[in-house]
DNA sequence: AAGTGGTCTAGACCACCAT
DNA sequence: TGGTGGTCTAGACCACTTA
């Protein structure tokens, strides 16, 4: 750890903490920036500066002439930011969702390591069917600590309005900010096939994905089969 | 188009284009930034916001207490920004580059239209075969105008030191800043499957990858098939 | 020790949004 | 019209690299 940390990292540590105790909600405005410079003693241009990191990582939202807003997981936001499958186009659209189960279980080793639990852990296992127009593309395995989100229900699962990341930022507090993906070529087996409409051998792309919240806190972990008959995975290297 | 555009905004362009012309060689150092604020005649506040962005934009590379030095392309940025392979421990390794075929050839419609060309026109057909411990793990097919490369050689390619990208920015000034690839399962054919070492029906990634320099111009387009044995492909999302 | 980028401040003015 | 974020300036001091 480096010794000396600047003011600007300190003004963004201490809102981030303040966001993170929900101090504002999702999609409300914060304290003008010379308000919030007094409070935490420094210039504007320091806020500013912490600001700007906090906007970089998409947990605030500028808008000039109207203030700086806590980002809530809209569908747009969501879809450009964690979904990355287009058409031939180039085209994103948000597909529809398929409950096929919902089940209490534990975690395995491996599912333990990747969500920073003791093996054992409870959690809950939740298989999905993602479609576009009727046409089956992604088929999700799911799991989720029950510790992070205590009174889920599979009726509370199945009868959200929106995105499975904003069930997690409206009823739990938890902001996913950052995924990560592991992908592989596979033969889908006969289930797969079957839920997926391929015809075997089929080739699929298995993902395998975590979620993370602020700090890298894992939220949940899926292993996902995908068909890239219509719709191809989509990545940007460098300029970030 | 804004009708105002931010003086930062000019200053990043005046800049961006000195070193498109190579006023700078990759790897050297910019004049300090009170000098070129004054040459731009502008702030240092307002210069530094240029350079912060060509920063993001991994043109330029900030050395506190050394200087501001123009981006080189050296083995340890390629892996880093351009090589999305990780084995199993997370890691990634630099691959060996084995040449397989050089030919000159003629662009389809469709690689016309990926390298914003004439259907037609001129341009060098590449295989190219990537290993990582003696195990093949990618076959490239790639494709570039011979317009940019005016005096390539199968011995030129084939003799470098470095990776390609790194050749097209020293032998030709063009720096590479940006891949966007599209990914789809496939099942490989038999040529693939004798050159990766597999068995059919062997799924693969396939893998559309265009190259851009600067003004999102296009600099090479390919279509690798990886083999994920012990590999896998990994992405990134939210959080830039 | 000299020179570089990094941080921090204080204040002026501009562009945009809501009312 | 009042309030917000966006731009721009000038200058002081700090932290780091290089020799």
């Amino acid at each position: 750890m480096p010794r000396r940390v600047p003011l600007y990292k300190r003004v963004k540590q201490r809102l981030a903490a303040a966001l993170e105790k929900g101090v504002w909600r999702p999609g409300e405005a914060l304290p003008p920036e010379p308000a919030l410079a007094k409070r935490f003693a420094v210039s504007v241009g320091t806020l500013r500066k912490a600001v700007d990191e906090l906007v970089a990582e998409s947990l605030l939202v500028r808008r000039q002439g109207s203030g700086t807003y806590v980002d809530s997981h809209t569908r747009d936001t969501m879809l450009a930011r964690f979904f990355p499958m287009v058409d031939r186009t180039g085209n994103k659209r948000l597909p529809q969702s398929r409950l096929l189960s919902f089940r209490r279980g534990r975690a395995s080793a491996a599912i333990a390591a990747l969500l920073h639990l003791q093996r054992g852990a409870p959690v809950f296992e939740i298989d999905n069917l993602l479609s576009l127009d009727d046409e089956p593309l992604i088929l999700d395995r799911i799991r989720l600590p029950q510790a992070l989100f205590p009174d889920l229900t599979e009726a509370i699962f199945a009868e959200r309005e929106a995105t499975i990341y904003a069930l997690y930022q409206s009823r739990y507090g938890v902001t996913v900010v950052r995924t990560e993906e592991s992908i592989a070529a596979a033969l889908a087996d006969e289930r797969a096939c079957e839920l997926l409409l391929l015809t075997p051998p089929a080739p699929v792309l298995r993902v395998v994905r975590t979620a993370y919240a602020w700090h890298s806190q894992p939220v949940d972990t899926r292993v996902r089969l995908i068909a890239t008959r219509r719709h191809h995975y989509r990545s940007v290297l460098g300029q970030r």
